[in-house]
DNA sequence: TCGTTATAGACAACAAGTTGAATAGGTGCC
DNA sequence: GGCACCTATTCAACTTGTTGTCTATAACGA
């Protein structure tokens, strides 16, 4: 039950409804976990159905209702369990990654194509995280934020997720560089 | 068919078996793809059905028969339609990661023990792709092999793969020393 | 000789994730 | 006035990935 767990650790920052989930997944959850609305809604439905949080329907106005979901108390032990237990490393799997081992010289500009657009990528998600900051921070250093702030976990994987796209960056620079090269050899 | 794609970039390496092909992914190809090697049969299967490698059995002494898997002309052109495809940049997916979001200052010693894991698990993995890069440079400098080596990916995959757990290595410092500085607080 | 590790696969059940579409009112823009 | 996008959720079908069990043989060391 990973996404479960992702869930759980989501509704930590406050009770939402699977809407507003998926939102908060598009962007600040994005630096530990993805998900598309669909698994949401299953998982929610699961997650209720084993007691781990409970959903109140909110009516309103001019829109369908919608379900708002809250952590009960055995969700929130469940993710101390989920804490205590092992987890495996995770494996790289990566789409891009394939095609620059499968280059052997004849697609030179699609590969090159492909690493642009991922480093453009890259760039614009560092952005968004560098914004998350600032605001998270709100005008204080780093030191004093992770001092006084109450929970330092977003913080945390915030810049996980800052470093993981500064790599791809650097990584992507690399090869562009070392594909620009080989051009000039044949 | 994510999967599928590894599988035929990982024989460019040359004809495998479902056994030596499920060794690859254990070690070089671990760093752009992984799978467990019932996955490989499946796929290998799969890819057989549509042409895209054909198996030849060969006979063992001693020991089950195996197939072994040579890329087809077709396996060849599909590899080349993959990478003109539009890729997604992959999602981060990491339990460690959620579990470091759901910090809320009770579990300091579970998530401290997690991340001292994942730190040392990526050390030994970059040691090992240190190891595999002086194989792989020969006693030449990169520089050199860039220039002169047949296929380049292998190399620069490898740099990803290294890259990505030099990542890790800061991360994790980064969170002890934010855990560790908080423990004197309270 | 017994247990362990490595080789080489097959099969089944289940969990997780993707893709595409449907419904239905609301807001903003040209 | 129409079109596109936003909110909010659900359903169905499918592909991927995981976990566990099973059958064999061979080499190695205690």
């Amino acid at each position: 039950m990973a996404l479960g767990h992702a869930v759980l650790a989501a509704l930590l920052e406050g009770d939402a409804s699977g809407y507003q989930l998926s939102k908060r997944f598009d962007v600040s959850v994005s630096n530990f976990w993805s998900a598309t609305s669909q698994q949401l809604y299953r998982e929610l439905d699961r997650l209720e159905r084993h007691g781990l949080l409970h959903g109140r329907v909110v009516e309103q106005r001019g829109r369908p209702n919608k379900r708002v979901f809250t952590l009960t108390t055995a969700g929130r032990d469940h993710l101390h369990g989920f804490i205590e237990q092992p987890s495996r490393p995770t494996a790289i799997r990566d789409d891009l990654l394939v095609k620059v081992q499968a280059f052997d010289g004849t697609d030179r500009d699609a590969i090159r194509a492909a690493v642009v657009d991922r480093l453009d990528h890259a760039r614009r998600k560092l952005a968004l995280y560098e914004q998350l900051r600032d605001d998270l921070l709100d005008g204080r250093s780093e030191d004093t934020y992770l001092r006084d702030a109450d929970r330092v976990g977003p913080y945390l994987t915030l810049m996980g997720g800052r470093m993981f796209e500064h790599q791809i960056i650097q990584w992507c620079t690399k090869v562009l560089d070392v594909l620009d090269q080989r051009l000039h050899r044949t």
